[in-house]
RNA sequence: GCCCCCAUCGACUAGCGGCCUAGGUCACCACCCUUUCAAGGUGGCAGCACGGGUUCGAAUCCCGUUGGGGGCACCA
């Protein structure tokens, strides 16, 4: 039997980044073993958010290389199908109705029990467990009625879920085999917290995978950090393309316990793909960014700044910080200035024959011996005076990229703000 | 309150009775490199929650305690 998963997310509001993990594992599981994997709104009402959620959700999901087969399913369309077959329940003794509503019958003794590919055995006395609704009076199946209905009507085989659905199992089984079908492979995965041990929430930081979008992380890195959390193929590896993960993932590898998301390693992690990226895909990677980001910057000035930045930035949004003074004025604070210096600069920059990075460089090496003093010494009020920032690319490149007008302008300038 | 689950460095984890003097990665610290910031290099700090068993031998198995999480709807 081929494996056949489903991610099932709910239409309210964006996306969770704990959810996606769980999707992720859903994906990872069917490329592994060559099956499908559904898309399945859980939706209980069509409306306008509605529709806007499902958009979200397949932008996201897209973005991040996760795809699904066939269409997009709702689970609003198998409504009908509830009712007849909790109908049918009743018909057959397995439900009764109670007070408009219909009720599953559950088991009086024994228990329910199943092997959870992540968790192992987990057992429910029938004690416990009381007869659930699963037709409201009004006629709308229930969440615990239609899921178990629309993986049984969908041929899932592997129900890959959030823990927190550990206690819905034994009601969605005993629906399973009232209907008479078989119960699929259940394997809850544990939920990802935030930096405090409590659920991940916006005060921790990005959790939408829009916001991890726009705070500036790739794909492919949110990808293999997502994958780690809470599944690893051995002890070592940490750095697993897309083919790699598929490749390697297995159920039976998730842990049984809760992680936490780190944001301070997916910052590395982001990094350590920003700088694997080939030149020409890092400079396409950059300008797609500043456009996402409504940044109005010259493209070709942006690709030629790119080389400048791609060991420095481990994040997107850091672009601006750094390279924001090509495209735009720059405000320097005096006290950080230096009239001597900049004055001496401005005269040995005026006679630097081609304008670039070499011979920038020749430039203002003489003047640091002209001036008996240090690089760092020197090269700060420079710094500060042309991009406005203790902090810039390399020094020869920003002045070669800004070109020779502006930057002695800009050190003139300099010269005259200086206390 | 009742039920279920979980427990290795600050974080993610490897470990499935002896390869453990507990390994890797992030973070952190120190040093090196250095025009800033990064990146890189070298070294370092740091952990089996606690208490009982079982065993020749336990991070690994069992029980209890503590701590954390989740669930107890005509929500999904």
């Amino acid at each position: 039997m081929s494996v056949r998963v489903r991610m099932a997310p709910s239409p309210t509001g964006l996306l969770h980044i704990g959810g996606v993990r769980t999707f992720l594992f859903n994906w990872l599981f069917a490329r592994r073993w060559d099956g499908e994997c559904l898309l399945r709104i859980e939706n209980t009402d069509t409306s306008r958010e509605v529709e806007a959620a499902v958009d979200q959700i397949e932008r996201s999901l897209r973005w991040l290389g996760i795809e699904w087969d066939g269409e997009t399913r709702f689970q609003l369309d198998s409504m009908e199908r509830c009712g007849e077959e909790a109908r049918r329940l009743v018909a057959e003794g397995a439900a009764y109705e109670d007070d408009g509503a219909i009720r599953l019958r559950m088991p009086d003794e024994g228990s329910i029990a199943w092997d959870d590919a992540v968790k192992g055995r987990i057992e429910f006395d029938a004690h416990e467990l009381e007869d659930p609704v699963i037709l409201r009076s009004d006629g709308r199946p229930v969440y615990n009625f239609a899921s178990p209905v629309d993986d049984w009507l969908d041929g899932i085989t592997h129900v890959i879920r959030g823990d927190d659905h550990v206690s819905n199992t034994p009601k969605q089984i005993a629906v399973l085999r009232a209907l008479g079908a078989e119960p699929p492979v259940y394997a809850h995965v544990p939920n990802v917290f935030g930096e405090d041990g409590r659920k991940l929430s916006k005060r921790h930081g990005a959790v939408s995978v829009d916001e991890f979008r726009a705070q500036g992380y790739v794909a492919p890195a949110l990808m293999n950090f997502l994958a780690l959390l809470g599944w690893a193929p051995d002890g070592e590896t940490t750095i697993m393309s897309r083919d790699e993960l598929v490749e390697r993932f297995s159920l039976e590898r998730v842990g049984r316990s809760p992680a936490t998301f780190d944001y301070a390693k997916l910052d590395w992690m982001n990094g350590v793909y920003l700088r694997g990226l080939p030149p020409d895909a890092y400079a396409g990677t950059l300008l797609e960014y500043a456009r996402e980001r409504g940044l109005d910057w010259d493209e070709a000035l942006l690709r030629a700044a790119a080389p400048a930045l791609q060991e420095k930035i481990a994040r997107l949004d850091e672009l601006p910080g750094f390279v924001g003074f090509l495209f735009g004025d720059v405000e320097p604070e005096a006290a950080l200035l230096d009239r001597q210096t900049l004055a001496a600069a401005a005269v040995a920059l005026e006679e630097v024959g081609s304008w670039e990075p070499a011979a920038i460089e020749e430039a203002l090496k003489a003047l640091c011996a002209e001036l008996g003093a240090k690089p760092r010494q020197v090269f700060a009020p420079i710094r500060v005076a042309v991009t406005g920032s203790k902090v810039s690319p390399g020094l020869y490149e920003s002045l070669a990229l800004l070109g020779r007008e502006v930057t002695l302008a800009r050190v003139r300038r300099g010269a005259e703000l200086a206390p």
